[in-house]
DNA sequence: GATGAATGAGACTTCATTCAT
DNA sequence: AATGAATGAAGTCTCATTCAT
């Protein structure tokens, strides 16, 4: 029977995540100590380990909530029967939260995620999860093959690699440089997708 | 100092440098330690310090090399008059360089860097280096508009940008999973500039 | 303050140090966190902290428990007037007493209690305290001497040591290796004693 | 190629370990942390790393060396065709080393060790080597017995358990109570002896 | 009486770097 | 030039204990 609500430690858990997320976000994974997080959050760190058994896990609790947030967006955005329509979601739905200032600065933590991927098997194992919401858009793309939409010797697989790599291209040179346009961007990318859906 | 010297010091800080990549795409930047390097390079710590003045400027040196490398490759794949020439230059050139299982492995090292540059000001500033290759490219695409190849309204900065992004985050994909088919990509990315360049 | 609280406290304090008692006897003292027992008790930090105000004092209390026991059941085995018959009693009684398994398992908390006698004063004293049972032994040793069945002289404190330490040093190999053959080291011990005190 | 001498890496080896036996004997193991055994080595965390990988490596050093010289003086002691001989050098030899006051302080180690053994397998396994010296006197025991100067029936194994528990027994005494007297146990021990072994 | 979230000192250990040889 | 022993600040995490509820 706790004493304090699951709301409270649900909110204790949160105000432990943002702290960490700030301090990551300034300095990176592995130039924040848990010192860092613990100041930023006001508490002690009896405290933080109660909620999380490592710093680790804090890590990982984060990479896999951006990613759920991500996926979550994508495969939203991607919700639609024709193609076109799907795509253009995409650019406009996702890219318009690419936007969000807010967000942008979390962002930076997303980019030490992808590093981290390639050490840490847990944090891998997110990352192919998020990459995994490609999978629907492949399926769009056979589909729009089938109606002649698009031309049926296109690798459905790799252009769906190809949509994801003009997003995860574009949140690293954001995160480089936060003053890079979105919409120019956006604009290309609903040319692009227009040339290669239509005119055949 | 005789020239021995002078060949001696390169040799030296070729070996250091080349046992730091093989630790860095072991074990990530963070998780190697100087004791590491200094291992895997079969010296003293005391050899290390006379190279670089700290683990930072190691670090630091290989992101040069690296996207020296990269962009030097990206810079003579664009080098052509003609568009078309010179972006299937790109994916057939520098697509067939990740391919080569070695760079495969060292490049893992070029993903942590660019989540290092988020917090290290002259690493961002080589990558920002890096991605000023791009410019070429933008030049080229105007020169395209104005010979009417490509449509006008189109941003050449943006479209340079997602040029870029196609490249990053195949090299992304393709850390995670070293079993990504780099053919298969490379055609879709041939169909699309074919898309986006004639049919106008 | 009614008698059901008197019974409530005595059970609450029997439940927390047999918790402490188990944990102790698995992890050793300095292994066992007061969560550890608050976990084995299923109580609370406030709780057990109501009984005992710190983990040493539950220490304490089962280093007094456990020699009251001990003391006790040597100090009536030793309650014979003749001195053979007290010694065979305390090699039947007493030794019967180390073969119960429950009573071994509990008995690798008294080795620990011996170390820590060596740094805290309290148990100390509560080792003294049972060591000095065996004065009684060395009344009877000077008895015997006055009867004349033991040689005038043997040093009857000495040999009181030696008869504690005979003890002391089954426990000990019998804690490393609960499976030692109690029967047979008390047949030897059954002659030595005849040897010393018939055959003059 | 080592900048020091092999005997400069054992004096620094000996002297962290004497630097521990002396913590270790003031205050016990687990009170005693590593900045106490740095502080008393008049060296840094890290010149302590060098040498021993952990806290626990320390102490089972320690644990090895004090068993070894145990033992050795103890199987130096009992290397006697005579058993009688035999004991009353253990007696006379073993005994005499209990009375060296700077061995009766580091000897608090022991102690300590012995609880060790209760929950660290590597000391249990240095327990037990030292445990096993008491072979050869079951062996000597065996031969007097095929001489008669030791009754058949009595068993050489628990005999020599025995023989173990009267030092064990004492140390912890001594341990204890610095004052107790060596001597009138020892001349106690002879006697003992002497009934056993010689008036059948 | 009881709960359990929270505290914070302090434990062990690592590691970039220095410097006497 | 090179060695490698040594430094010491700082890192992660534990745990006995407290106190608001």
């Amino acid at each position: 029977m706790p004493k304090v609500s699951d709301a409270h430690r649900a909110a204790r858990r949160r105000q432990i995540l943002d702290s960490a997320i700030n301090c990551f976000a300034r300095n990176g994974f592995h130039r924040t100590s848990m010192q860092h997080i613990i100041a930023e959050a006001r508490l002690s760190p009896g405290a933080i380990y109660r909620y999380f058994p490592s710093k680790e896990d804090i890590v990982e609790a984060i990479a896999d909530e951006r990613h759920s947030r991500e996926s979550a967006l994508l495969a939203e955005a991607l919700d639609a029967p024709d193609i076109r329509a799907a795509l253009h979601r995409v650019t406009h739905t996702y890219f318009d939260w690419l936007k969000d200032p807010d967000e942008q600065r979390r962002r930076r933590v997303t980019v030490q995620v992808w590093a981290e991927a390639l050490r840490n098997e847990r944090i891998a194992a997110i990352i192919e999860r998020g990459n995994a919401q490609r999978h629907p858009a492949t399926t769009l793309f056979r589909a729009a093959q089938r109606r002649g939409v698009l031309p049926a010797h296109i690798d459905a697989d790799a252009l769906s690699r190809l949509m994801l790599a003009v997003i995860q291209g574009f949140i690293l040179q954001q995160a480089w440089d936060p003053s890079v346009d979105v919409d120019s961007y956006v604009r290309v990318l609903d040319d692009l997708i227009d040339a290669a859906f239509s005119e055949r």
